[in-house]
DNA sequence: CGCAATTCCTGTATGC
DNA sequence: TGCATACAGGAATTGC
């Protein structure tokens, strides 16, 4: 579902055509993770300056305040041109504009739509304010990396999915991170050597930046902000896989559950 | 019934 | 003892 890279390509699918607009109609289906926190009649009026991303959260720029959004598991947004029609019965935000209207639809309501006045709103410092840094930017640094690998005594999956080193590594980018690594899932992440952890760091770039560039990858129910999904699979090297032979080398995919979380590896590939 | 997806929150453990 | 940090587990939801 969506990780990183699926909300990049959201975000790049509508961030052009929106910025700009004028809002005209905000309209709030069933609950979501959190409330929005304002009146959506008050943001009736307000111009959209840009769109951002956060990790997994979008970030939507008005000309006072702005709105973070987040996809959760099964949320996908769409921005059209035409009318919306009638909301379904997973549509829980449309974002009626002058030049198009964005509409969230997510059937398990994991994603939230948030308003804050600023990044400094203690809302947003609470959603924001412990994430990593940014994979496929410059802050990305190699020497930092590796010294929050030091400092964490837990599994280096973990590590990677709890998003304070690095944001953005989702449950399936993770198992194929450490795969093309080399790593092995339950590995103490303090005791990953240097080089190894070089490895890793040019990995999780890897991973991400080439599923953006497919166009987001990850699940078959993704769909980008035109609508289109369906197009895109994955091609896992290792999740989903279990029981499958290694692309590389043939030995059988192995399956496991860290913190009721599905990991998939190769053990022969990857070493403890 | 179990499972899949994300991440905040709570409770417990550890270190200084 | 207190405080900060680390980590495990649980919760939210819905359709397969």
């Amino acid at each position: 579902m969506p990780e990183l890279p699926e909300v990049e390509v959201t975000r790049l699918g509508f961030a052009d055509r929106i910025a700009g607009a004028r809002i005209e109609v905000v309209r709030m289906g069933k609950p979501l993770r959190w409330a929005l926190a304002v009146e959506p009649s008050a943001l009736a009026g307000r111009a959209v300056r840009a769109v951002r991303r956060r990790g997994k959260y979008l970030l939507i720029d008005l000309d006072e305040g702005l709105l973070l959004l987040h996809l959760g598991m099964s949320g996908s947004l769409r921005f059209t041109d035409m009318p919306l029609p009638p909301p379904g019965p997973h549509d829980h935000f449309d974002m009626v504009t002058n030049r198009g209207s964005l509409r969230l639809n997510d059937p398990r309501r994991f994603g939230a739509v948030v308003y804050a006045r600023d990044e400094a709103a203690p809302l947003a410092i609470k959603l924001l304010g412990r994430l990593g840094v940014e994979p496929l930017g410059d802050g990305f640094d190699f020497g930092a990396f590796f010294a929050g690998l030091k400092k964490r005594h837990a599994p280096i999956k973990q590590v990677l999915l709890a998003g304070e080193l690095v944001v953005g590594v989702g449950n399936i980018y993770a198992s194929e991170a450490l795969f093309l690594a080399g790593i092995r899932p339950t590995l103490s992440a303090s005791r990953i050597s240097r080089p190894r952890a070089a490895r890793l760091h040019a990995a999780v770039r890897e991973v991400l930046a080439r599923a953006v560039e497919r166009g987001g990858s990850t699940l078959r129910d993704f769909t980008n902000a035109d609508g289109q999904g369906g197009y895109f699979q994955l091609e896992a090297t290792v999740y989903g896989r279990a029981g499958e032979p290694c692309r590389v080398c043939s030995a059988t995919i192995r399956q496991i559950r860290q913190g009721q979380r599905s990991t998939f590896f190769c053990p022969s590939c990857q070493k403890c």
